[in-house]
DNA sequence: TTGCTCCTCACGTCACGTGAGGTGGC
DNA sequence: TTGCTCCTCACGTCACGTGAGGTGGC
């Protein structure tokens, strides 16, 4: 109970995948404090201290800033009650929700769009190996019918690094 | 064909949903040129740009930095043959169809979390409004066969900025 | 004593955001 | 002339990365 093992950030960064100083950053802005310090200033963390860490990353992970987190921990602790603290939670979790499930159909549809790239780029291996680049922007190996997609239009769409020559 | 409506920057923007800083940001790593000045130095775009922009905005979408994304511009254009550049983007567009999928599982692992975590506290409206969120430690409310969510754990898991006092 | 881990500055990076001060009419 | 859009600096921001130089043994 008492007798817990505590840990140095080297390990808190191993046990959570975070780097010593993303930790020390976390502490910087508020988010994260050692449990003590040791006579050398070490900083000793405890389980709680993981917890808390995974929480953050996980959060990040789902697009939160280091702010917003921040303004979480505030809206809980600043609750007059448990039921409000955790509705206000739940609130926050619900939108976030929203925005991940709009973000994974972001993810979805672009996925999509890769898989029809690579199989749109797998009949350029019918192309002529001694054609060039350049040639690609009138490409006779796909038919107008089947449309560029965006992912392989946008290769050759720009106005590049073209140092003004050509095929000569 | 010659007659193309050539944009200004602002329009640019507005059609590819980017801010003009971000375009003269592009321009400033050499991702994307202006086709020409107007008299006033003004930026003028042709409709490649717009592809251009949308390419980009794709890529990094898909997590790809603008370095990254400048050389997949440079290993198309220095491919020595068009089928060897198409082959080249193929393989880094494979790569991304991986990274991709395994981030949108992530994503959907953590929507089931979110969607666990708001259930969890659905059942917190059970509890008594008097109740202060420290009491939440010790919840009598979820049993101990209902474990705790990880983001709802790391709520009240951190040395938080608890500012010395308690219930008192 | 030698490593290894930790400490505190403090500047660097990436992808822009945000004015500041000025010119020009795609 | 008045707006509106654009221009070029140039510093700020966010979430850390990356040494620099030094102390200490959870």
């Amino acid at each position: 109970m008492g007798s817990e093992r505590l840990l140095q950030v080297g390990d808190l960064a191993k046990a959570s995948g975070k780097t010593v100083r993303a930790i020390h950053h976390y502490e910087e802005v508020g988010l994260l404090r050692p449990h003590a310090r040791s006579k050398g200033r070490y900083r000793l963390y405890d389980q709680a201290a993981l917890t808390r860490l995974r929480w953050i990353g996980k959060l990040h992970d789902l697009g939160l800033s280091l702010a917003q987190i921040q303004e979480i921990v505030l809206a809980w602790e600043s609750a007059s009650s448990a039921p409000e603290g955790m509705a206000r939670i739940r609130a926050i979790y619900q939108q976030k929700l929203e925005e991940t499930r709009a973000q994974i159909e972001h993810l979805a549809s672009l996925e999509r769009e890769l898989v029809a790239s690579i199989d749109y780029l797998d009949t350029c291996d019918t192309c002529d190996p001694a054609e060039l680049v350049a040639a690609c922007t009138d490409c006779h190996v796909h038919d107008r019918a089947q449309e560029e997609p965006e992912l392989v239009a946008g290769i050759h769409g720009g106005n590049g690094l073209s140092r003004g020559g050509g095929v000569r």
